[in-house]
DNA sequence: GCGCGAATCTCATTTTGTGAGATTTTGGTT
DNA sequence: AACCAAAATCTCACAAAATGAGATTCGCGC
């Protein structure tokens, strides 16, 4: 959990400084942040590029290489729930205005991998590759309350102050028992939890071994949303939710693949 | 350019394993791939887990993990090329049926960074990070064609029997002198080197020190084509590279980032 | 609780990475 | 074209950090 000391580690680390503000690094400033010295810091700038992963930009900027595209295109091309989410998604948007979301369960980590918008001026936007936080809005509610207990209470754990300030409960076990009664109703709803004046509306989805690995979204505005219509759509979501689930139970990646070619 | 054998490189070397066929991989199979014992292979994957490079997907099974959705991410959230790119792409396709791409040169590779589709059945499909070869085709001739002396040459070396064979001439010296000739021309045409019956139009992006870093191109049925309108096409894909240029040249990083907020 | 395979730990060995300083290369300037 | 300063690379003695055989613990299914 906390910083390994090893080179390889120290290598990554320099990925670790590219930011969306700041996608530019002459080795100096690297210097400057990392505290390397030049020669091991120019031999690790190397390696980097080497593999791909750091391209020389100007005379001395250095900037993310071409690898990182390549892994997220293999990353795209042979994720059954992307390929299969990717549908899904637009038949949702289709559905309202709003925006559908295919999110990712990365263990502690949650990613949109995929994004569909229907509504003219968006709120949030949330493109491939933005992280979500890890313990607000309907997202999140929908991959905490399915998990198997033992994972369940150790995200509990790690997650205890932000849960508690949501109101679900005071202690881990009363937060536990919050979350498994919020299984029996379908798809999860919040309000404003994440962004202001939205609500969320999230099914999970599974893996072959009934795992939640991802979830279905709709960000909808709340003016534009009654008791009726948002039953409506929770109903269609969890239906869509459970589509998909099917889908990756009965899917082999081999499957894909060949589909594809 | 061969192995290096340091820990890190062997330990990125893992990541080289994933490919389009096989994004699954146990502990096990690796070590017999690529023979490090035991203990050694845990460790690799623990830095890579603990990166985010990596994320333990079914019981025994790895996948490439978030970080390199998130590195993907940043990427594209700030790239000029890609931001001031996205429009000119539509505008591209709009004006023929035919497959306009975004190409990115870096230095020793080609990646499609972004595509516009507007033919009914395209005959290639080129989405953001597939890799395009090196030595053929018109995006390939936009980018060595307008390479300062000094690169051109090296390149050429590099690919030396793959261009030899295009009949552009034998010497590295008479390559040299046919690829300058084309800077003339305009936009940079090439018939079924790539994809048989499709012809590729391409212009080169030069970025604020006129170096080619990038190519507009528009792939397009053979049949759908006629003189006039290949001509058309032509001036229409340079002034696009043209426009792209300047903005680039005219843009810093920041006011993009800025613009986004 | 038992048993099996998967993952981690221990520790002596030695390979590998490290950094000060010298050296070469590069790019920009008269 | 020749020059200069900054950037990048090289050399080599030293020490730290990675390695792997084997023992141990973990974790899941029965």
């Amino acid at each position: 959990m906390s910083a390994g000391a090893g080179s390889a580690e120290r290598i990554l680390g320099i990925l670790d400084l590219f930011s969306e503000n700041r996608l530019e690094w002459t080795p100096d400033e690297m210097m400057a942040e990392l505290g390397y010295t030049r020669p091991t810091l120019y031999r690790y700038i190397k390696t980097l590029k080497d593999a791909g992963f750091l391209t020389q930009n100007g005379p001395h900027g250095l900037t993310l290489g071409p690898r990182v595209v390549e892994l997220d295109f293999l990353m795209r091309k042979s994720d059954a729930l992307l390929l299969e989410g990717g549908t899904v998604l637009k038949k949702l948007a289709a559905r309202h205005p709003s925006t559908a979301l295919l999110v990712r369960w990365y263990g502690n980590k949650l990613l949109c991998v995929a994004s569909e918008v229907s509504t003219p001026e968006p709120k949030s936007s949330y493109p491939r590759g933005r992280p979500m936080p890890l313990a607000r809005g309907a997202i999140s509610r929908a991959i905490l309350a399915h998990l198997p207990r033992r994972q369940m209470l150790a995200k509990i754990h790690e997650n205890l102050a932000d849960l508690r300030e949501l109101g679900l409960g005071d202690t881990v076990d009363e937060i536990a028992e919050a979350l498994r009664q919020m299984r029996k109703g379908g798809a999860l709803v919040a309000r404003g939890e994440v962004t202001d004046g939205v609500v969320g509306i999230a099914a999970p989805v599974f893996d072959a071994s009934r795992a939640p690995v991802a979830v279905l979204c709709m960000t909808v505005d709340r003016d534009t949303l009654d008791d009726r219509k948002l039953q409506e759509l929770s109903d269609v979501i969890w239906a869509a939710g459970t589509q998909l689930s099917d889908a990756l139970t009965h899917m082999r990646v081999e499957d894909v693949v060949l589909g594809e070619l």
